[in-house]
Order: C-alpha cells, then sequence, then structure tokens
DNA sequence: TGTACATCAGTGAACGCGCGTTCACTGATGTAC
DNA sequence: TGTACATCAGTGAACGCGCGTTCACTGATGTAC
C-alpha cells in the first residue's frame, strides 16, 4: 500500500529518530532492524525503500543524536541565560543523566562504538561535537583570543570522562564522586 | 586429546588474555567465539571446558584488561620516577594511544560497552578503575587531606574524555588539539 | 615403580536462532491526458 | 475536473549466514593399587 510522499518523509524521519534513542540504548548491534522497525509502527521489509543498509541508517542517527543533543544543551542555557554553564552542568553531570542512556549523550552512549564504525559515522559525531564546542566557548571566560577552543575542548573532554566513568561502575556513590570532582574541575577551567 | 592442568590453566590465560585485545578492538559482539579461540590457538568446542558462556568470559577479560591497563601506567611511571604524572599523560595523552585500541584503555575501547552489559563485568571496570585513581592520587599535589580522591576523579575523567573524542573524530587535527588541551588541563589540575 | 582404569581438555560437527538483506506482491498515490 | 495508468512505500515471507551453545568422541593425563 503506496503513502503519501509526506508520509514517507514523516516515517524515515519516525525510523531515524527511533534508531537514534535505540543504538544509545542498547549499541548499534544491540537492536535488530525487525525490532526497530517496529518500534517505529513499520514493518521489517519497509526498511530498505529508506536506507541503503543498516551502516546507512547508524550513519544518520548517529547525525539526529548529536543534533538532539546539541538542541538539549541549548535549550538548558536558554532556560537559565544568567549562568548557562551551570545550565549544561546540572543536566550533563547528574545522576539523572548517568541514568537515561536513551536520551542521553550519544558520545558516552555510542562512543566506544562509534570508533569501530566508518568515517561517515565519525562524522556524524564529528559534527556534533564540533556544535557542543562552539556552545560551550560561548560562555566560558577567556583571556586570550585562541583560548576559548582550547578549554572547551577540555571541559568537554572533563564532562564526556566523568559521564562515562559514572556508568561503568556499579557503586552509586562512586558514580556520583566522579560527577562532583567533574563539576569542581569544570567550573574551576571555565573561571580560569 | 586430554591436556595436563598446567597446560590447560596457561590455555585458559590465553584465551583470556587474547579476548581482552580482540573484545577491545572490536568491541563484546563484534568478535566471535570461533574467531577468538582460534586467535588463541584453539577450537571453538574448547571454549565450554573453560568458561560458562561468552558473558562470562566478557567478566573476565574485563578484568585482564583493566589489570593491564594498572600495570602500563605503573610502567611508565616508573621508568620515570621523577616526573610520573607526566609519563602517564605521555602515553595516554597521545596520538599512538588513540589508534591502538587492542593495547589501551579498556575504558575508552569497552566503556559504552560496558555500561550495558551485567554488574559482574562494570564489577571488573570498577576495581580497575579504583587502582588507577590510587595510582593518580600518589603523584598530584594536594593541600586537604579528602582531596587527592577528588582530583584524581577529575584527571581521569578529562584523560577519558579526551581519549573518547579524539578517536570519535575523523580529523587528527582535531584529535590531536583534545589530547593537547586534555594534557594541559591536567596538569593545571594536578599542581593546584 | 608399573599397570589398569577413570577422568576430562580439546575436537569438530551439529543445533536452533536471529540477523541483515532480498523479493514478489499490494494498493493507495501521483501523473498524464 | 475526471479517468486510466504508472509508480512506489509498505508488507510479510524467504534467503543464506554466522552466531552462541551442545554433544559424542578422542586420547593423553592423573589416580588407585
Amino acid at each position: 500500500m503506496r503513502v503519501s510522499r509526506i508520509q514517507a518523509a514523516e516515517n524515515r524521519e519516525t525510523v531515524i529518530n527511533v534508531a537514534s534513542r535505540l543504538f544509545r540504548e542498547r549499541g548499534f548491534d544491540g537492536i535488530g532492524l525487525k525490532d526497530l522497525m517496529q518500534a517505529a509502527g513499520l514493518t521489517q521489509g519497509a526498511f530498505y525503500k529508506q536506507f541503503a543498509s543498516k551502516d546507512d541508517l547508524a550513519v544518520q542517527a548517529s547525525r539526529r543524536a548529536m543534533e538532539s543533543a546539541t538542541l538539549r544543551w541549548s535549550a538548558a542555557t536558554a532556560a537559565k541565560s544568567e549562568d548557562p554553564l551551570g545550565a549544561v552542568i546540572a543536566f550533563y553531570l547528574s545522576m539523572g543523566h548517568r541514568g537515561e542512556k536513551m536520551d542521553g549523550c550519544p558520545i558516552v552512549a555510542l562512543g566506544s562504538d562509534a570508533a569501530r564504525q566508518g568515517s561517515e559515522v565519525k562524522a556524524s559525531f564529528e559534527a556534533g561535537i564540533k556544535e557542543h564546542l562552539e556552545i560551550l566557548g560561548r560562555f566560558i571566560a577567556h583571556a586570550k583570543a585562541e583560548e576559548p577552543d582550547r578549554k572547551a575542548m577540555a571541559i568537554l573532554s572533563t564532562m564526556v570522562g566523568a559521564l562515562m566513568l559514572s556508568r561503568v561502575v556499579n557503586d552509586p556513590d562512586l558514580a556520583q564522586a566522579f560527577l562532583d570532582a567533574a563539576t569542581g574541575q569544570v567550573r574551576e577551567a571555565a573561571a580560569a
């Protein structure tokens, strides 16, 4: 049963959105196309009318995941414009974020997997990372003109690493300690 | 053909060592038991005489990977005892380490996957992470008594995040920039 | 120390299963007149 | 605007394949006497 071009385009977006969440939760290899399409309200066979392969979807879904992460950063800073860094830290370095892989940072949820993927997936991540750095660069103090990027990179590294470490340990107290330690470090680095 | 108890124990160690490297390179799901056992010089069928399941091996291999990472840290600091932090930074935050997933940091190579595994795999990582923190804690300046842990956690977070980010982007210059930015941040944090 | 037998690490084929991908088919949509 | 036909997004079954796991078998090792 054919479907309108508009409907088809919407279906494609739905699949990408669903994939961006399920890949983050279970990894690229952790969810099959049958279950994925079912979660999008479609059947397995429709997949290849929209995507060349599962790898192709991985590229699109990675880009979408990074885009939605960027949106979340922007939303957090917009809601608290007098302390944008504090707003980002508040949601990123939190136990809530540690627990919600599906809607959380794709770098942490998929980074190890992405490092093994082809250059197209990495390009999706790279583009999103650059946007993250730009956002960070806007609200950190910097003495020299070339410093903001360097500082933003250090801050992003600390945040990504702390969330990663918090997820890889069982002990919630240790997880919280990593998030707290990173919070302090990021605040100092931004102010320095 | 039965094999001596000593030989059997050695074979088991070989499988764990091979797995700790291949899992890091390709992920837990990226290498099958047939290829893995072949790489260890054995056949597929022997696997279940040594391990309860592939998940069981993932636990053992994760522990082994973290142990060998700890050893590498210790070796680096021993070789350059006048500047142990510099020694760790020199190999950890390097383009060489970015390229060698197989022998590199398991937190970065397998972190995203480990976060999806059961608590036994996470326990392996947790134990290794604590050892890493202890090593770091030994050679950072600290004013208060409770500070070393907090500082070590922030430093480890920055290092893990920077290596992760360096691997997830295509551009080698951007990768190098993350490693450089982290190097500066870690040095400052350790000295503060 | 030497012999007889039980043990069990390793072999290699087989099992069922779920995977990514393909395909003939359907029928509403889009197009040509 | 209305009709006839081509298009093609979606369906659901089928394909081959590699996966983790099981199993009957082998034969050197370890043990009992």
